[in-house]
DNA sequence: TTTTGAGTTGTTCGA
DNA sequence: GTCGAACAACTCAAA
């Protein structure tokens, strides 16, 4: 008759979930339980709040169905876990490991406190396909470089395993908090009013997110993924994010639509390669665990960054003057979430027109995006910036006219965003500075802003600002 | 230890 | 309009 706890964290799912589907095959009885941090190391930013309140809704009710009830906690999570193993008899806490440096500290000292305390703690990987220190150079080193990387994991990638449960344990009833007393829904603005139309948090929902990749989005995904106007990309990051999903449940997914002969080889491994990127920033942040705050390259560390307050918040308001950029910050705040190609755009056009210090659109991304995930943003940053690993060099400084000339020929990803140039004819939806006098049924300067900065001397700017981070 | 080839996502300029 | 070179060397990873 023993008892066992499972601490959801980041996995809140019942599929595929190993450290789950352990305490279910092991124990008579389960609590199931989420602890909401009065002190987190790492808070998470507004909008994951939205996200994180659907799906533990939707978890509690996927629980239900099999007669347990997740039960809702707020407070230190030693002294939560603590109280309720003794005041339930519990044995066993099970949990699937997190890989933030802040959370593998803090659940190393529980793990401690908990054994003292003659309780057992169980961890598994729940959220990579490879952990990141079993993958090493062959100097047993870490990579730095994302191609080697990549491959030594497609050599060494384990067969995947996908547990789930078969007999569920009996309930133990305890108090919990009520999910909306936790507040973590916005109120007085609604900001947040707009992301249901988008997405559905929670297990199904991810669910639904795969079925519809696999069946009409893989097959044009390496050349599509690119144009934010399509509805080509997963968007399955959020959900990745909460392990609403596993790694290993799209990586099976997208073997078996290997087998179709019909299969898109190409897209099919571009999607996993971006997997991939996932897991080499996770690999970076263990290794290096500065890198949301540290330049990667410290000579980084000299870098004469600006600081404008009117710049960036126009930036982030989506009113810099520059068509895509506008959309793609629109397109965050509106949805939570913005397409890869124009997080590129805007992130460059941050640093590198503006030379606002990459940590500040970085503290921006986390606050606004649903998938705001510390390795992939602080890694992602620090790539465009030139200060991270495999970094871009510092002369690819991306021209908002062109990248939305090329990726967004038509204008319909910016006019979708950016409703008062709906009517710009698509030869000036990117430069509508250009168009001649009246060709513009609005007037620049009152509906929409004229360019914040002239792209041209911005980078000239740029250029010469990176050659002072050169040794003497 | 030394050598060698390679390295997500770009832009501009001049032929 | 199209194409290739230059942009700047440097670090990484493997042989």
């Amino acid at each position: 008759m023993s008892k066992a706890l499972h601490w959801f964290r980041q996995d809140l799912r019942l599929r595929d979930n190993p450290a789950l589907t352990a305490a279910c095959e092991k124990h008579t009885s389960l609590l199931p339980l989420y602890i909401k941090e009065t002190q987190p190391a790492l808070p998470m930013g507004a909008a994951q709040c939205w996200w994180l309140h659907h799906s533990l809704d939707a978890l509690s009710q996927g629980l239900h169905a099999h007669g347990l009830t997740l039960c809702l906690r707020q407070g230190d999570p030693l002294a939560v876990l603590l109280q309720l193993c003794e005041a339930q008899q519990i044995d066993t806490v099970y949990w699937n490991r997190c890989y933030e440096p802040l959370h593998i500290a803090r659940d190393k000292h529980i793990k401690a406190a908990l054994l003292a305390k003659g309780i057992n703690v169980h961890s598994f990987n729940g959220s990579l396909l490879n952990e990141p220190w079993t993958i090493s150079t062959q100097n047993g080193q870490y990579y730095k470089v994302f191609t080697p990387y990549w491959r030594q994991c497609l050599s060494q990638m384990p067969e995947p395993r996908l547990p789930d449960i078969t007999h569920w344990p009996d309930n133990l009833p305890l108090a919990s908090d009520a999910l909306p007393d936790w507040q973590l829904l916005p109120h007085k603005p609604d900001w947040a009013a707009g992301f249901s139309k988008y997405w559905q948090p929670g297990e199904q929902g991810a669910g639904d997110r795969l079925a519809r990749f696999i069946s009409k989005q893989l097959q044009d995904y390496a050349d599509e993924r690119d144009i934010p106007g399509r509805d080509a990309t997963s968007k399955l990051s959020p959900h990745l994010h909460f392990g609403e999903i596993s790694p290993w449940r799209l990586w099976q997914a997208i073997q078996e639509a290997k087998r179709n002969p019909a299969c898109h080889l190409r897209s099919a491994d571009r999607f996993l390669a971006e997997l991939g990127w996932r897991e080499f920033s996770h690999h970076l942040l263990y290794h290096f665990p500065g890198l949301p705050e540290q330049n990667f390259r410290p000579e980084f560390n000299a870098f004469p960054w600006q600081h404008d307050e009117e710049a960036l918040s126009r930036w982030q308001r989506g009113l810099t003057g520059y068509p895509i950029v506008d959309a793609g910050m629109r397109e965050l705040w509106h949805s939570g979430y913005m397409h890869n190609r124009v997080r590129m755009i805007v992130a460059s056009f941050l640093i590198k027109d503006l030379l606002i210090d990459w940590r500040v659109g970085a503290s921006w991304f986390w606050d606004t995006l649903l998938d705001a995930d510390l390795a992939n943003n602080a890694a992602s940053w620090q790539w465009v910036a030139g200060s991270g690993a495999d970094a871009a060099p510092y002369f690819r400084i991306f021209n908002p006219v062109l990248q939305g000339e090329k990726f967004d020929p038509s204008g319909e990803y910016v006019k979708k965003w950016v409703p008062e140039l709906a009517s710009v004819n698509s030869k000036w939806i990117h430069k509508p500075w250009e168009a001649p006098a009246g060709a513009l049924a609005i007037t620049l300067g009152k509906e929409y802003p004229r360019p914040l900065v002239d792209h041209q001397e911005a980078r000239a700017f740029a250029l010469l600002s990176y050659q002072t981070l050169k040794s003497p």
